[in-house]
DNA sequence: AAGTGGTCTAGACCACTGA
DNA sequence: CAGTGGTCTAGACCACTTT
């Protein structure tokens, strides 16, 4: 459904064209119209819910349940990533990339069991960190303006290995969050993330 | 961290300052920055990750996917909501409400079990829908425009029926959604659907 | 080629809110 | 109460894209 030009409703409403504009725009944010120039503004028909949301630090999420927050580095090597990591990041085969394996506590039970690639050709400063003190999650959130990122959520059945890290009974129901993020076209990290059962992700819309 | 006001701003960028309050704003908006009348504009320290999605009707995440769709409505009552959910919708305790559980195939294989309910209060127009040919999901989406709400997400284990239900093993993992939304502060619906295993949510930010 | 949205300017008034 | 951001106006030029 076409909506009228900005002209002719800033005339309709008494108002500023740049009013219109904004008002116009921020519906386009919204998802509720699409905007073209020269074919005019038109109403969604198939509207899909945007859902926008925070997701904290690893952290802040522990300390929001007033639990006491801790973690533990378990893994930290410079390596050649599997070939699937290595072509998600957009590595070549013989690149290196920084691996962290992390569990994270909330009051010292488990609460998360990370593992992460970073990329040190887009973050070389992440070498002289302490990651033993500032989780990798953290440093690179305060330190990098990374400017665009993808997220995959999934339910998967706990393998063994992870099962006896968490502390839960074998093949339990775990949520596994699976991020990637560039910094300008160049990968920053890609981080696997398994958290415990009934861990709930809340957002908004 | 502060940053100079907008006035000061304009001046020292040589811009008038309406396009430094539309930066500004728009910085905002992603959560890079903090804003405050008389108090001024702050970096913000600990930034979380703005994400934002798309959560399409479950039929166009079917056809995505390049498989036919269909859906069963298996129960359709009016009735009391169960105490917790009518908290959670805001009902008081003797209103009902509409139930609706439904199971969504992918290529007649079943690909989301949902149940939900709908305030009648807030949509009576539903009553007269015909949800044997548009999913109440999608009759939701197009005829009501939702002003806000908010979306869990979990994974679980299946439980027999759910299990039965959707063919698949019992406890097998599951990711479980649950959504509510409202329109001016009333609630519209509250559902929770249950996705087959490897089912995967993409979210972008 | 023409019409649409995108963006900017320079100026104004207002509402909130922290000092 | 004073300074900040929030919002609006009236006008201008530009860039894209469809016809």
């Amino acid at each position: 459904m076409l909506i009228p030009g900005e002209q002719e409703l800033a005339l309709e409403l008494g108002c500023a064209r740049t009013t219109v504009n904004r008002a116009l725009r921020e519906l386009a944010a919204c998802g509720a119209i699409d905007r073209k120039r020269k074919a005019g503004t038109r109403v969604v028909s198939q509207r899909s819910q945007k859902v926008s949301a925070d997701i904290p630090v690893i952290r802040l999420q522990v300390e929001s349940r007033q639990q006491v927050y801790s973690f533990e580095l378990r893994k930290q090597s410079h390596c050649q990533p599997p070939p699937q990591v290595a072509l998600r990041m957009k590595l070549s085969a013989k690149d290196e990339a920084l691996f962290l394996r992390t569990i994270h506590f909330a009051d010292t039970r488990p609460f998360a069991f990370e593992e992460r690639w970073v990329n040190t050709e887009t973050v070389p400063m992440i070498m002289q960190a302490d990651l033993e003190q500032v989780s990798a999650n953290e440093w690179l959130v305060s330190q990098v303006p990374l400017s665009h990122g993808e997220l995959q959520l999934s339910a998967i059945a706990a393998s063994k290995t992870v099962a006896r890290t968490l502390k839960i009974e074998d093949k339990s129901p775990l949520l596994k969050m699976e991020r990637l993020t560039w910094l300008e076209g160049k990968s920053v990290t890609a981080a696997t993330i398994y958290h415990v059962p009934d861990h709930q992700l809340r957002l908004e819309f």
